[in-house]
DNA sequence: AACATATATTTGCCTTGACAAATATATTGA
DNA sequence: TCAATATATTTGTCAAGGCAAATATATGTT
């Protein structure tokens, strides 16, 4: 490689100073790939958000669009795109909602829940898992506590 | 409202249930907004991207664009336009290199070591200082080491 | 009932970033 | 030197998500 440009020598350096929100970002983009990746290992064709929707459909039962775009905070016009690819993979199905016309009742196929239950949640609790194997249970406590306090103070709840 | 769609009676939940991956999503995500938050409000006319990359050319001086791509882990496409942005705000230059003919160099302008040392940079420690008050110093460098493992665990280095 | 307002879904537009192709220049090896 | 290969930057294309407008339907008010 050329010489450096730097007006400074600059060590190998290769993770750029850890600070929290580089970490944040950082331990987030590898989980989101770990578990893509391990969708592709298993032959499985779903992105992450498709993935969180599948998830949020299961643990709520039929729910309308605009309940599950907010379960997964997703925006609504996103959340239809999606709901366009899962409905042509079959994995849910859109019906008309019984006594209010404008909406919808989003709910798993059985292909779906199949999917689901025997697939996409091992896969990712795997990833999961996998993540948090260095951790105790009480730093893993630790952890959560530490990220929601951060939050709350971000969100000005003290 | 009308009555829930969904087949189980819902608690208010508004947090979905706190995992790991949702605590790094969301906290990762008001902290960009909280800095974005703050720039608007000091009228400072920057993305977060665009932060990040002044932040980038400040501590490493002048250095070329895929360099300065890695340093921010930014595709090099995307940063050949968030180059051309900074340079159009006159924060940044590109200057041919001296020994390299394909090469550019990228350095602050006056105009943007001033905007990232009077405002930017202030703007920024503000929000991140704040996000950490609920923690004690102890506290923060655990958390920190606790992401370090994770991180590590997932880049299955040991 | 008629009207204003609110909500559910869809669609269009825009920005962003990843990826790959194109172009220009460097470097290496025969 | 010449060819093969590698690198720096730019550009085109694509998918994703945010936002706003459009459409359909509900709800609340007079």
């Amino acid at each position: 490689m050329k010489p450096s440009l730097s007006t400074e020598a600059l060590a190998p350096q290769e993770p750029p100073k850890p600070t929290l929100g580089w970490l944040l970002a950082t331990v987030r983009a590898e989980l989101v790939r770990a578990i893509e990746a391990e969708f592709a290992d298993k032959h499985v064709d779903l992105s992450f958000t498709q993935y969180l929707i599948l998830k949020k459909s299961h643990e709520l039962g039929a729910v309308s669009a605009t309940e599950l775009a907010r379960a997964v905070e997703l925006d609504g016009g996103a959340m239809t795109r999606q709901l366009d690819h899962l409905e042509r993979k079959g994995y849910l199905r859109r019906t008309p909602h019984a006594q209010d016309r404008r909406a919808l009742r989003i709910e798993l196929t059985d292909a779906g829940h199949t999917m689901w239950r025997d697939t996409a949640h091992v896969c990712s609790d795997r990833v999961m898992t996998a993540a948090q194997r260095s951790l105790s249970v009480t730093e893993r406590a630790q952890l959560h506590d530490y990220l929601e306090r951060v939050l709350n103070t971000l969100r000005d709840k003290h």
